[in-house]
DNA sequence: TCTGGCACTTT
DNA sequence: CAAAGTGCCAG
């Protein structure tokens, strides 16, 4: 509530999408300005188009300053807030056309990490994907006016460790790092979330971009959540005098907060003995690269970059592709929320097509995932869908790439591999054998049966789905800070999804895939909620594989 | 590493 | 007042 500054923040980076469709297919460039803004208005026409939505990330400042320390969030068995919380101011939208606003977490790069000497280090490869599930803001559907009249608070999503969870919370493991996106999906009438004509644009903001974590590793990133959480104001010293601490002990003079000291004290430790046994120590140097750069694209890169580098060693690999898809499926009308479930599924699933040009970008997401109910509700749902693919990509390459980017613009994520950059795309992607049906059924599930009946669901009513519908290709992240893609609607789809491919493929899990679709359409029957089952498997992407190394 | 309980705070 | 979000800490 009070913070908003918004207006000042305008200008920093917004992101935009741009294109469409089609046509947009490759270009990558096109979007390439996008971060920023400045450059291109292109077109001036009407705005309509879901690529001339703009999005700006709120309190960016803060969002910085804990992408330079290397955010960390905390995922618990029970779901657990982002901080900061991530919202966004959006201009552009045609007042009158209703969107849905999602968000889904992508792995970042295919690695795991630990955090040794006071840093972030690649720790080996990482674990397959899970399930990606969804968060569509509680207020979706809703119309463009109301979405731009104020922030747009995703402060409820919550993340979780826990495999199975009941509660349609995003699924992350541990020590990975991950990379939030939003997706602007329109929904009127003429363009149904089902509809193949689904048109939506994905945004990325670099400086949301975390590492998971069961408790934190690094104190200065404890230290910002403390200073600047309101709930967490319990832990903070009365600067002076830390009353508060010393009030916990019992004793009436200040003291220095216990967490500090004991910070203090971890991480002096963990340094000496980094470097003893690392020998080595360099210095941040290390690493480096890690966030692409985008070409200049987005500024916000060149910040995020340096911060990555330190705390974050790899990044993905510039090599990006982006897709864009379209995505037909849904079930949900939007008005309904829901109401339907019907899926019809296949229907979906085919549709969801996406390319990928080369160069460019990926679309995300994807579709499907709705639940109907809650959007009723107006809770907050999650669906699990895609999942994506660890990317990423070689840490190291990319370095270099810096420059890449300037695709940018667009979505991300997807593939990216390691290696992308050379072979990319071959690896990475490969197509899915399963097919859409399977998103299908996941679909299904989705719809708003689910819900809730099985599950729990305690705090929102989401339902949860997996689905794996989604698709998408991993994520991949764009270095720009900020990178919007859009994506037009597709037709043809149907080919397309063949290709989805993502992610699945190589590693172990390809086949997975498939059976777990069709496991979660049966689900879907049921009581969805389970989801958890479903999820796992559903999401085979695993990507990861690359052969990174 | 991860978990559950705890004290504290905001809502 | 109750519910829920936080980091801390012992296990």
């Amino acid at each position: 509530m009070l913070q908003e500054k918004a207006s000042a923040v305008t200008d920093d980076r917004v992101s935009r999408v741009q294109a469409n469709a089609e046509t947009d297919l490759f270009p990558d460039q096109s979007q390439l300005g996008a971060p920023t803004a400045p450059t291109a208005p292109t077109s001036a026409g009407p705005d309509q188009n879901i690529e001339n939505i703009k999005v700006v990330l709120h309190e960016r400042e803060l969002w910085k300053r804990f992408h330079e320390a290397g955010t960390e969030m905390i995922i618990t068995k029970a779901g657990r807030r982002m901080f900061p919380s991530y919202k966004v101011k959006a201009s552009g939208m045609n007042p009158k056309t209703k969107y849905i606003l999602l968000i889904d977490v992508v792995p970042a790069d295919d690695h795991r990490y630990k955090f040794c000497d006071n840093k972030w280090m690649v720790a080996g490869k990482a674990e397959p994907a899970m399930p990606g599930r969804l968060y569509v803001h509680p207020d979706s559907p809703a119309t463009g006016a109301h979405w731009m009249r104020q922030l747009v608070s995703f402060q409820k999503l919550k993340l979780t460790n826990n495999h199975l969870d009941p509660f349609g919370h995003i699924i992350l493991n541990s020590m990975h790092k991950y990379q939030p996106r939003l997706h602007i999906v329109k929904a009127d009438e003429n363009n149904a979330f089902g509809s193949k004509n689904t048109a939506y644009c994905s945004h990325v903001f670099h400086e949301t971009a975390f590492i998971s974590v069961t408790s934190y590793q690094n104190h200065k990133i404890t230290q910002l959540k403390i200073e600047n959480n309101p709930f967490a104001k319990g832990f903070r010293g009365s600067e002076e005098g830390d009353l508060r601490a010393s009030r916990l002990e019992g004793k009436d003079y200040p003291v220095i907060s216990k967490n500090m000291v004991r910070q203090r004290i971890i991480s002096s430790h963990s340094h000496l003995a980094g470097k003893l046994r690392a020998g080595v120590l360099t210095s941040h140097a290390q690493v480096l690269s890690s966030y692409p750069y985008d070409t200049g694209v987005s500024l916000s890169n060149l910040e995020s970059q340096d911060s990555l580098s330190n705390h974050f060693p790899q990044s993905r690999d510039p090599s990006l592709v982006y897709h864009c898809f379209k995505h037909r499926d849904n079930s949900r009308h939007l008005e309904l929320g829901c109401k339907q479930p019907y899926l019809e599924s296949s229907s979906v699933m085919s549709e969801e097509h996406f390319f990928r040009s080369a160069p460019s970008y990926e679309s995300p997401l994807l579709s499907r995932p709705y639940c109907g109910e809650a959007i009723t509700a107006r809770e907050a749902c999650m669906y699990s869908g895609m999942e994506t693919q660890p990317g990423a990509g070689p840490g190291v390459a990319e370095k270099d790439e810096r420059t890449i980017s300037p695709s940018v613009n667009c979505s991300m994520w997807a593939t990216m591999q390691p290696y992308s950059r050379y072979g990319v795309e071959a690896v990475p992607y490969q197509p899915f054998t399963s097919h859409p049906f399977s998103n299908a059924a996941a679909v299904h599930s989705v719809l708003p049966q689910p819900a809730s009946a099985m599950l729990p669901r305690p705090q929102t009513d989401l339902g949860v789905y997996n689905s794996a519908v989604v698709q998408r290709a991993l994520p991949v992240i764009p270095q720009s800070s900020s990178s919007s893609s859009c994506s037009p609607v597709l037709t043809g789809s149907s080919d397309v999804i063949s290709h989805q491919p993502l992610y699945h493929k190589k590693s172990g899990s390809p086949l997975q895939p498939l059976k777990e679709y069709s496991a979660c359409s049966s689900q879907r029957m049921m009581p969805i909620r389970d989801s958890s089952h479903q999820y796992q498997v559903g999401l085979s992407n695993a990507g990861s594989h690359w052969t990174d190394s």
